[in-house]
DNA sequence: ATTTATTTTTGGAATTATTCTAATTATTTC
DNA sequence: GAAATAATTAGAATAATTCCAAAAATAAAT
């Protein structure tokens, strides 16, 4: 429940670097967040920082979740339809969504296959990010 | 604006086969979405259907271009959080949306790419689908 | 062919995740 | 420590989509 100080320090540099302050809201749901390293909704993360912190309101949640995003410190995860998820994982990865379990878990992608998704595109385009989405059963749901 | 036999036939076909009846609007809905080969919104193709079909309403849509993507005739894409996007391209391809621009680019992928996306999921993994967005500038967009 | 049963369509209400707003509170700067 | 700036809060607003119940269309059965 308690921010580790190397942590403390990478979100008090991130957000410096975009001019924004260090709050203990801020602070706490980035511990939420790292505590239970999973890939929570807004309303989850809300429950779960609720607990220790029982005034923070959801739109403060939302917004630190935006904060936390924008100055790289945990990504926005989308499927489909569904409520935007929050992950901790920076690493290049991408997510598998078991459609038995609903869990959600990180593949690690080695470079070579980034290297070939980036060589599909056409020439003269630039890429800022590209997005991967599995959907299956996983290794769990299987006989 | 009017479907081609072979199209008329591969509607008909899909929709029988999921045990679904071939109706004036699903029909209506196939052909705006296969006449301007972009990515509309439901948005989109209720302007477009309403131009030439009055009377449909925006749940018919909803419900046709649901009942056409379960048959197997059409394509979603989601972009973030944005609104769902339909897409008429059934080949194996990743989509490429342009930041400057709005622009969605389909991505034709060789099958090497996605067995090398495969290979990269533990064992025991069975995949049912693989979506590959990428985010960025396109080739009209640069300097 | 009519009747009966089943699907679809329709317009509007309901839902849900998220964003906006304006007032209060906290943090930084002078 | 006072003034300026930024963040938090609760609740209202928004926007895409789904739900609902009635009317219309289509298919099946007589």
């Amino acid at each position: 429940m308690q921010l580790s100080p190397e942590y403390k320090e990478r979100l008090d540099h991130a957000l410096e670097r975009s001019g924004q302050r260090s709050t203990k809201q801020r602070e706490h749901v980035f511990s939420v967040i790292l505590e239970k390293r999973d890939h929570p909704t807004a309303d989850e993360v809300y429950a779960r920082a609720k607990s220790s912190m029982p005034t923070i309101s959801l739109a403060t949640v939302y917004n630190c979740l935006e904060t936390l995003s924008e100055s790289g410190l945990i990504r926005q995860v989308n499927f489909e339809r569904e409520p935007t998820r929050y992950c901790p994982n920076l690493t290049q990865h991408a997510h598998f969504y078991c459609k038995e379990s609903g869990e959600i878990v990180d593949i690690e992608l080695p470079d070579s296959v980034i290297d070939h998704l980036k060589a599909a595109l056409p020439d003269g385009y630039t890429v800022q990010h590209i997005e991967i989405a599995y959907d299956g059963k996983c290794g769990d749901c299987h006989d």
